[in-house]
RNA sequence: UCCUCGGUAGCUCAACGGUAGAGCAUCCGGCUGUUAACCGGAGGGUUGCAGGUUCAAAUCCUGCCCGAGGAGCCA
């Protein structure tokens, strides 16, 4: 019977068949251990030379590390297996012999494991992070999912820059020009006034000369957006869903932050509520770090790196000084100097996970902001009719999910959260 | 685009002006409970590329190429 790895104890003194890969390999005189992986977990399978058939033992002292193979025994709890249980092989059957795998159970460097990713995503550590990497998605989902919101995807292929600053990477679109999407958010601003409460999911692109671990030019992107709600509602909904989210992950994934070596009392310890403190009061307290700060600069790496410091705990900046945000961020009515926008900065130096905030849901502010802002008005009708008919207060956010899988995680690059990482000058394999 | 660091065996690194070495991987041999197993042996090199200094360059100098980390920008 066909048993994956994962639920190999129920299986305790019973035959089982397993189908995968030879992880690793020891010996010791005559007896050899197989380590075989496949996918869901790793087991030790035992091949005794007085015990074993005379042609098995041959296949086990022969075959190589990431071989495919088909094996059957006896599952047998033992201590000294890693895992707790081992199989007593007495079948092994070898699909194809692997040669010269270039991965070897040895410390790599991030230069010749990148070229190798479809292979290094084999190893131990690349296979737990992928699995809590499936783990928040799903959780993010049925976060928003159990609560009514409705999942309206957002074009990548677009007529127009959403917020015409950042690069966009350019395609031809028969024969027009177009651009891959670097957030859904304008269209999820017409979804939500269809829907009522919205998100999309998928990847963004930015063409932006970034190289650092918190980088990616292709990444994915959660973006809820609600109708008829304010800028706390919209803090009160990135926090319960970080809180849903790590629960989850605590729950579901203590063998694989186990295997990273993450300790899950730094996720343990978030607890609600976040602090959540205004553009000025943050100027405050990177001021007393870093002197040369200026209110009205915007916000660095080293400094989101002092206010995640100061508080261990994510935190919620907001009031912006509207000149570093986009425009189609609402004003403070009591300040119009001031943009109703809202970062979250993770703890332990992960940098800005989510931004967002209110959008400005006036007909003509918006018009007048677009023309301020230098951007094409024609490209800009469809957003400029939602305030036109049935315009409301809304907003919402967008979570980068790699930089998020880092921080759960605790590993430092981004470029190990995704599959296959798109970075500056790298798209192979 | 800028700043910093790096490029030596298949991999990870050492040698820092005087015969280019180790661990792992591979191959051969040994060991009946291994835990990145261990022990013995073997093969394996245009020291990123191009110039220069020197009796002698992996090592010093110049230029170039490639990579990593960081900055700016952002999620």
């Amino acid at each position: 019977m066909h048993v994956y790895i994962e639920n190999i104890a129920d299986y305790d003194g019973k035959k089982v068949l397993i189908k995968g890969w030879l992880h690793n390999k020891r010996s010791s005189g005559k007896v050899r251990f197989l380590l075989i992986r496949d996918g869901t977990g790793i087991v030790q399978s035992v091949i005794a030379k007085d015990e074993a058939d005379e042609k098995i033992f041959e296949i086990a002292d022969k075959i190589t590390q990431e071989s495919s193979l088909i094996i059957t025994g006896m599952v047998r709890k033992d201590d000294r297996a890693p895992g707790g249980y081992e199989i007593i092989a007495d079948s092994i059957e070898v699909l194809q012999m692997a040669i010269d795998y270039p991965i070897s159970p040895k410390e790599h460097s991030i230069d010749y494991l990148l070229p190798l990713r479809h292979l290094w995503l084999r190893s131990r550590k690349q296979n737990a992070i992928m699995r809590i990497r499936h783990h928040i998605i799903k959780a993010l989902r049925d976060f928003f999912d159990d609560q009514g919101f409705i999942c309206a995807d957002t074009p990548i292929l677009t007529p127009a820059a959403c917020e015409g600053t950042t690069t966009l990477f350019k395609v031809d679109y028969y024969d027009q020009e177009a651009y891959l999407s670097q957030s859904g958010q304008l269209y999820n601003e017409a979804a939500a006034a269809a829907l009522g409460k919205v998100y999309c999911f998928g990847p963004t692109f930015r063409a932006e000369k970034s190289k650092t671990r918190k980088h990616l030019t292709e990444f994915w992107m959660l973006e809820p957006e609600v109708a008829f709600i304010e800028l706390d509602g919209i803090i009160d909904l990135a926090e319960d869903m970080i809180i849903y989210m790590i629960e989850k992950v605590l729950s579901k994934s203590k063998t694989e932050l186990n295997t990273l070596k993450r300790d899950p009392s730094k996720l343990e310890s978030i607890k609600k509520p976040f602090p959540r403190i205004s553009y000025k009061e943050a100027v405050e307290i990177i001021k007393k770090k870093e002197p040369d700060f200026k209110y009205g600069d915007d916000f660095g790496a080293p400094h989101e790196a002092v206010i995640g410091e100061h508080f261990d705990q994510p935190v919620f900046i907001h009031h912006f000084p509207a000149a570093i945000k986009a425009f189609y961020m609402k004003r403070d009515p009591n300040d119009e100097s001031l943009a109703l926008g809202v970062d979250m900065i993770g703890p332990e130096g992960y940098g800005e996970l989510i931004g967002g905030g209110q959008r400005e849901d006036d007909h003509d502010i918006l018009l007048k902001r677009i023309k301020e802002y230098k951007l094409p008005e024609e490209a800009f009708q469809w957003f400029l009719d939602l305030r036109k008919f049935g315009t409301c207060p809304h907003g919402g956010f967008g979570l980068g999910l790699e930089r998020t899988i880092a921080w759960i995680c605790g590993i430092k690059h981004v470029r190990e959260t995704i599959p296959f990482p798109r970075m500056l000058d790298k798209i192979y394999p």
